[in-house]
Parts: structure tokens; C-alpha cells; sequence
DNA sequence: GATGAATGAGTATTCATTCAT
DNA sequence: CATGAATGAATACTCATTCAT
């Protein structure tokens, strides 16, 4: 079982080795020589465990993309009355401010190179945005059916949109310096997305 | 004035070339000579124009920016009245919407590879969405002083979750061939972000 | 002895293994794995019974050798008239053309790689080219004491040209399917060496 | 026009280098860095010419294999007497030795790894004996119709045999310090396949 | 201005061999 | 004896950029 351990360690230290690395200099600077030296180990030993280089990158995709997907899914769930759905939908909004803010490296990684390596990671990220505005749908329509939300809109325009405007605003959050330094982000979200911006 | 008009020619050409060329293979895999072959000119031409390859790439990317920003400033101009306002902001959505659907080359570069290059260009992108939150944040002030929006909301952070809900909405829109067939987009859209999403 | 077996046993296939591989990829696309795969062994263990990839190709290469010198160097056992002399020449032929159609792995592979690996290996050729040659010779020497054939010849340049004439033939046709379908392949072959082309 | 000359004096400047360097070492152990080296150009400019490594080797063997089968041809060429049909082929034997002694590199080179490269290769070399041997196929058939030679042996099996005991002599006799110092090397070759091997 | 031949730096991947278990 | 995880040296090929014409 110590070669086990060994093999696990070996593959793990290789994937943090290249979110730290991918996340500084991006995928194609990044040399598998970079991650393999940052990781400790021989330039051969790479390839014991993933394919190619692009594997690895897929692999740390993928993960993120389930960590906000998990999110996401957890608002739902079981839920039944307007009060815990407006609960969930602020706790699930603070769940993704806090991994945005945990997973910088990630993150970055992500949204630095989430497009234009090759048509497999293409197809992974539009999936992927399908499957959260799926999940997000999903959340809305509940709302609806417990007489919270307007059933006017269509649910998956409307889960792109809330899907857009958390990416959009944690990541400037997270990477513009010159961004309103709010402490009530999530809060002030949410009262947007449910009020709207009209004055009452 | 004929080699002047020559050389714009040289240049357009490049240009259009290179927005084809980008927008199929992604900035690393298209070559220059990829670039200068699809113009119909010789390599070393491109560098009577461009210093670079990525100097090509950086200028239509700019080219895109100042589209949407143009979009986002039209809003607020010569606008004194709630209805006015009201107008104005369903016709920058349009517009919007317009452009996503008529620059799909250029759309689909920008969000291929806007990050992930260097250094350079990230700090372009992040300085769009600076400028661009910072015309709908005056877009939103104005609102506030019509007496039409709340103001108990930070303008910026406003900002950029509609920058967020209308480049999802919109991306989607143009590359997901799953996305719900909504004809009137932008309209449900500023309903979203006007009255937000709950039951009246 | 069990253990002696045992160990045999892994020492002949992969000999075995490697005959095949070796036959089909060439030295150089054969990996170590694909011979160790191929004989059921762990890589490992290869190096426990060759030194290095070369060493089992030299042994495949040297029994592959041996097989052909013996067959020349049987004809002139206890041979002491012309008429056995001339039945044993016949015979020599006939295992030779035995030995190419029963070992065609073998054979397939000493002329695919026979030359252009290492220095080792060309010294080995030659040395096999003038072993094989100097048993010729004798048996030449021999049909001259015997009266039978000419001596006006340099034994060794005949011995070659025989050696030549035999491995051309029995080659194309081994692995040329274009080649005339003759049945009595060797019996012509010995005719040829012995009247010559002249018509009679 | 330079730039043609300088062309063409790139490309054969690399041709005989890789002659050179492939005789040597090897087609595996040269590097294409070898082969510019030796021709004093930059690694890429190799690519300019051939399209990858294999490619120019190909061309390296094919032209060994027009100067034998050049060879071959010559012989039948306007001959319509007995006389002059030993002549020319006491003349092919001799521009054969010539061509072997002239061009050790490219024999060396072409008996090194005339097999065991690639697919391609070896249907090259495949097509290259049989083709020889058609040729000389038909010079025998011309010797028959001369009422020189036999009709009752197979000419392409004879020819086979021709063509075999030439290759091994000569590459013996160029490269294997041992053989037998003759001086009328090829005048014993034809001896041997006109006359045969049987006391007069 | 325009050309395109020449340059040479840069990198993913394979695989023979070792050695701790 | 046997294993197979780990090692790291080695190499073809691409392509941005230059510069002589």
C-alpha cells in the first residue's frame, strides 16, 4: 500500500503543481518541464500519469467546474417553503463568493484560458455552462412554484443571466484592484437579482 | 494617394484576414503565414504593418472593445426623461444584441482568447471592463438622478453584473445551439435587470 | 531444476517474444515493453537475462546464422565420391530453401536490420558473410578434389557468388509475391551453378 | 536566377551531406542537426527542401537505384550479335564494380538500412529487385533469342540469382578486408554465370 | 514598399534502463 | 528471482522574425 500512497502523492503533487504553475503563466507557457521540476519529480514520471499536457489542464477544469456546479446544486435541495428557498439562495451565493476567493489559482486558471486550446476543452466549457444554467433553471423554477419568483421569464435566459452577472462580478472582485471594496457582495447581488434595479 | 490607398488596402486586408483566420484556429495555432496567405500578400508584408503577431491580434480585439463601449456610452447621450431613459436603455440592449450577432468572428476571438496570452493583453481586457462598467455606472447614476433606479446599490458593482448577465446571455445566445429560442432577448433581459426576478 | 526450468522458461519467451516483435515493428519501433508484454514477463525481468535491448536481437540474430551455416557445412561431410558429392549439394540447397520458408520471422527479420544499428552488429554480419563464405569455399575445394568441378576460380569469390545467388532467391522468394512460381526452385538454382547459362 | 543557383546549391549541398553523414552513422543515429551541420545551414532550412528526415533519404536511395538499374539497361541496348552481347555484358559487369567502388557511401548507405525503416521503404527496395530483375530478365531473354544461352531455367529466377551473386561480391569485395585480392573481378563473375561451375 | 528564403530558438513525448520492494 | 514505478536523456519539427534583393 506505500506504493499506493506513493503514486497518489505523486499524481497529486503534479495536479497542484500545475494549477500553481498553469495559473502563472498560462497553459501554453507553462512547459510540462516547469510543472514536473515544481513538483518534484523526473519529466518521465509526468507521463506515468496522464496522457499528455492537456490532460492534466482538463483535469483542473473539470474539478473547478464542479465545485460552482456543487454550489449551485445545493440551493435546491430539500427545500420547501419561501423562507429556506430565500435562505439557500443567499447561503448559495456566499458558498460561490468564498470559491471564488479560496481558489484564486483556479479561478484564474479558468477564466484565463477557459477558451481557444482545442474544440475537446471548447465542448467541456460550454457544457459546462450549460449544466450550471441547467441547475440554476432548475432552482428557479422551484422558486416559482412556491409563489417567489415571476413565471414570465424564461428560466434558462434568466439562469444565463444570474449565471453571467456572479462570474462576472466575483471575478472582478477578485482581480481589479479598483474594485468597490463591498463587504455585503453576495447580499447586494442577490437584492438586485430578486428586486431588480427599479426604485420601489 | 494610390499607394496610400494601396497600403490601407494591405492593411484592411491583413486585418480581415487575420479576424477569419483567428476566429478559426485560435490565436496559437494560427500562423502568420496562415495570415498573410488568406490577405493574398507575402510574410514579410506583415511586418511592414504589424510589428508582431500578437500586435495584429491586440488591434482587433481593441477594435471589438470600442464597439460594445460605443453600445454602453450611446445610452446616456442627449437623454433628460424617464421614457427617454427607458427608450435609450432597450435600444443599447438591442444594440448590443446586434452586435454579438453581426461580429461573430470578432466575438468569438475575443472571448476564444481574451485571456491566457500575456500580460499585455490581460491587462487590456481588464481595463475594457473597467471603462465599460464605468459607462453603465454612469448609465445607472443617470437613472438614479431621473428618479427611475434605486440608489441604495454601488453603481460599479451594478455595472458589472449587467456586463456579466448581457455577455453570458448574449454569448450564449450566439454559440449554444441549445439555448431557448427567445425572440424578444433583450427585451426580457431589461425587464430582468428593471424589475428583478420576483412575483409581483 | 524446477527453478532452472522456470527460468528457462522466461528466457525462451522472451526470445520468442522478441522474434516476433522484432519481425513485425523492426529493432527500432520494438520497445523493450512491447517484448516483455508479448512473453508475459514484468519489464523488469528482461534485464535479468540480456544485458540490454541489442543483446536479444544479436542472439535472434547469431541462431539465425548458425542455422544457415549449418546447413553448408553439412554437405561435405563424409563425402568422398561425386555422386554423394552431388546428392549432398542438392540436399544443402533443398535445407536451405527448407530453412527460409520455416523461419520466415527470423529471416524477415536478420535482412530487415541486418545492418545499420550498431557496429557490433555490422561486425557480426561480415563475420557471418566470411564464416559462411570459408564453408562454401570448402565445399568447392572439396568438388575440385573430387574431380568434379573447375579450379580456374577463386574458391572464396565463388563461395560468395553462391551464398549471393541463394539469399537474392530464396528472399523475393520468400516475401515477393510476384515472384515465378517454380517448384523446383533448388534443383534449378544447382543446375545454374553447375552448367552455367550457356546453352549447351 | 541566384536565388534558383543558391537553391539548388542548398539542396544538393544538404543531399551530400546527409550522404555523408548518413553513411556514417546510420539513418537512426544521424540527426537532422548532423546533416545541416555538415551542410553548413540553419536546422529549419533542411525543411525548406525536404519535408521531413526520412524524405531525403528516400531520395539518396532512389538514386542509387537508377545508377544500378542504369546499368542493367545498358546491356541490352542495340545488340543483335552474339559478339557484341558478350561484350556488353562483360561491360555491365564491369560498370557495376566501377559503380560500387565509385560510390561507397551511397552503397554503404543503401546495404545499411535498405530495410527495417519504414513501410515505404521497404516497398521501395521491393521494387527496386524486382525491377532489376526484370531487366536483366530480359537481357537473358535477349542471350537466348542470340542462341547464346539456355530457354530451360526461368529468366527471372536466373536473373534473381544474377543479380544476387553481383550484390554480394561487390559488397564483400568493397567492404570486407579479407576478400580475396582479384584483379579481373568481373570477368570471373560472368566466367562463373556464363560457363557455370562443372569441369570443363 | 514588397518579397520569400533563411534562420534558430524552443518543447512535448518516448523509452531504455535502474533499483527499491 | 521478479516486479514495475521512476528516471532523464535525446530529437524531429514549427514558426515568428529578419534581411538581402
Amino acid at each position: 500500500m506505500g506504493a499506493k500512497v506513493a503514486r497518489d502523492n505523486r499524481r497529486t503533487r503534479l495536479l497542484n503543481a500545475a494549477r500553481e504553475v498553469f495559473s502563472q503563466k498560462g497553459f501554453h507557457a507553462a512547459t510540462v518541464d516547469d510543472i514536473t521540476k515544481a513538483a518534484g519529480v523526473a519529466r518521465g514520471t509526468f507521463y506515468l500519469y496522464f496522457a499528455e499536457k492537456p490532460a492534466i489542464f482538463y483535469e483542473l477544469m473539470q474539478s473547478f467546474f464542479e465545485l460552482v456546479t456543487d454550489a449551485g446544486l445545493a440551493i435546491s435541495q430539500d427545500v420547501d417553503t419561501k423562507e429556506a428557498y430565500f435562505i439557500r439562495v443567499q447561503e448559495g451565493a456566499r458558498r460561490l463568493a468564498h470559491l471564488f476567493r479560496d481558489n484564486r489559482d483556479l479561478v484564474r486558471l479558468a477564466y484565463r484560458e477557459s477558451m481557444g486550446m482545442d474544440e475537446r476543452l471548447e465542448r467541456m466549457v460550454r457544457n459546462f455552462y450549460r449544466r450550471l444554467a441547467e441547475v440554476e433553471a432548475q432552482n428557479i423554477r422551484l422558486g416559482v412554484s412556491l409563489g417567489l419568483l415571476r413565471d414570465d421569464l424564461d428560466p434558462m435566459l434568466v439562469a444565463y443571466a444570474h449565471v453571467g452577472m456572479m462570474e462576472r462580478v466575483f471575478l472582478q472582485w477578485q482581480f481589479d484592484r479598483s474594485f468597490p471594496p463591498v463587504s455585503d457582495l453576495e447580499i447586494q447581488l442577490v437584492q438586485l437579482a430578486y428586486f431588480g434595479l427599479k426604485k420601489q
